[in-house]
DNA sequence: CTGTTAGCGCCTTCAT
DNA sequence: ATGAAGGCGCTAACAG
């Protein structure tokens, strides 16, 4: 179906007797028009109603002002948010975003990384899917010198700038925060082991263990998908055992919520049977407040961190440069009782 | 900056000593194509990395198969799983989405509007932002014939086909509920007066007390708006009172949330003190459960009609119609207790 | 079935 | 300081 005919430069170019050249430039403020022309074509445009024709501009300019994202799923808050800090930047850069979900599976990633192409994006930032194990679908844009950076769940195989959170440090932190609390049996239900923020978070966790004295159990780690049923086996694991552990260190929110839910239903109490520490963002943490103590990241910082990078490879064109850049996390604690 | 050289239709038809056109052809599977041909130019475009060019597509067919969408925020849940929904159903039929996010303030929803109209989108999907009163932008679309949907939030003032969730049946549910449970006085902690979804769910309630012959007490009817600092006034209002009522139906989550906090807070047990019932989306009820009972609508759903809507205009032209659809809401009983 | 031609709206040399 | 001309990559007539 076509479009109505739309006013053009050539239209502004006509009204004022003056050539569609001299318009495109007025307009891009090109600084050989005189004030007076650029005043002129500016009011005739507005007069007639014109609106540039960003397709056009960007076939003959092959640069769209736009950057590419590749994020699992748009409806978990950290992603969310990360969005909101990329739109917002990019925005006062002057450029627009298209957003591809990869609802965590592969082949809908490698779709999205046809999408973005196709669409011409100038940079993309990209978020793996939790099952991706081959990366060669990111070549569209790294051979094409086409900048990339990921965030959060980044790629080290691919030579990329990424944005991460302090995973481990969050780790330590929740351990060592129920160890200051007095929990002697620390369990961990923890996210996919080859996802690199699952693996920081063990890591952390195992770090403030090890500290302390504390003895390692293997049956007290727990490796679960990130979905509510495997989230609610897992919670059935620790807390059906005749020897619970007291403490749980949940990495991520579907985990922690899981924990909550379930320990609610064999009717244990939070934090007197049961003490949590969980690994999440701002809205989740308010809802389950004040029951559990939080891990907190700014999905929005990273968004908004990872545009900087890119938008910096973009204009500077520095050749890619492989850059890692770690935010902070932040420790909330919320639990009331001291045990 | 410019990007690399790409492969274009035409360094397939050289290296096949046949013509761009014919390669134009066969790539879009078009009938006067032999299947040979076809076949030839689907091989060597894949040997050559070809990736076409959705710019110089669509400049030349003034059709971008790109839907716009306008929401107030991405990071509400709401409104992300719509966008699940809208995006879903347009990847299948061959369409893209571009999101813009008015966050909730007019100027910046008609920043959106200029963005996808510059986008040269099809067509445009939008939820308005809580402070919209002047609509002219929207003409923007409507006057080019550009077609439009609203959902959720929607506006009267244009004719225009909509999508809505029944909240009015939300609201006579959730009064009624209460009703059923024993409660006396039933307030609602409701939004701002000048959105329909909010007009209506006060009207659902007011209909069911109506209908039950419960009196109706002006100061148990709170205006809020859809703030974490203005809902907690409200819940001070209602709950800070002697005479507090012994229930409440919350017109959406962040006013449900706030009744639940401020209720802890000064140590009311939900529902035993005070009864609940929150307008609200998955994720929210899955967190506060078991607590309070909830009118659930799907955000996914409604999306999803939207978008079908949209295509059907978009595909059909058969002029913009003014279709309604209202959705189904649930009323989803979590309370235990028998009051 | 396939080739030729023209042009979508804009930007950018090159000329004046 | 401005015009003229060409082309970005693709597709839609119109011819065979």
């Amino acid at each position: 179906m076509k479009k109505e005919s739309n006013i053009t430069i050539h239209d502004i170019a006509k009204a004022l007797n003056i050539s569609g050249s001299t318009v495109s430039r007025a307009l891009n403020d090109n600084s050989r028009i005189s004030e007076k022309t650029k005043k002129a074509v500016r009011d005739m445009a507005k007069q007639l109603g014109y609106q540039p024709n960003a397709l056009a501009s960007n076939l003959r300019t092959s640069c769209t002002k736009t950057i590419g994202v590749i994020i699992p799923r748009i409806s978990r808050f950290f992603f969310s948010s990360a969005i909101t800090g990329i739109e917002e930047l990019a925005r006062t850069r002057g450029y627009s975003v298209i957003i591809c979900q990869s609802n965590d599976q592969e082949s809908r990633e490698v779709d999205c990384t046809k999408t973005l192409f196709a669409s011409r994006v100038d940079g993309v930032i990209s978020s793996i899917a939790i099952n991706t194990v081959n990366f060669d679908h990111y070549k569209t844009f790294t051979s094409r010198n086409i900048p990339l950076v990921f965030f959060d769940r980044v790629c080290d195989e691919l030579e990329t700038s990424q944005v991460v959170v302090d995973d481990f440090k969050g780790g330590f932190l929740a351990a060592e925060h129920l160890i200051s609390k007095g929990c002697k049996r620390i369990a961990h239900l923890g996210g996919p082991q080859h996802l690199n923020i699952y693996i920081n978070r063990l890591q952390g966790y195992l770090k403030a263990l090890r500290k302390h004295d504390f003895e390692i159990e293997e049956d007290l780690i727990i490796e679960s998908l990130l979905t509510r049923e495997d989230g609610k086996e897992g919670a059935k694991r620790l807390l059906d055992s005749p020897n619970r552990p007291d403490a749980i260190f949940a990495a991520n929110d579907i985990s922690a919520l899981s924990i909550i839910l379930y320990a609610k239903e064999i009717g244990l109490r939070i934090p007197e049977d049961l003490a949590v520490v969980g690994f999440s963002n701002e809205p989740f943490s308010e809802f389950v407040s004040p029951s559990i103590t939080t891990i907190e990241q700014s999905g929005f910082d990273v968004g908004t961190k990872a545009t900087e990078l890119l938008l910096d490879i973009i204009t500077n064109k520095t050749g890619n440069h492989q850059e890692t850049i770690v935010l902070p996390v932040k420790l909330i604690e919320r639990e009331s009782s001291n045990r």
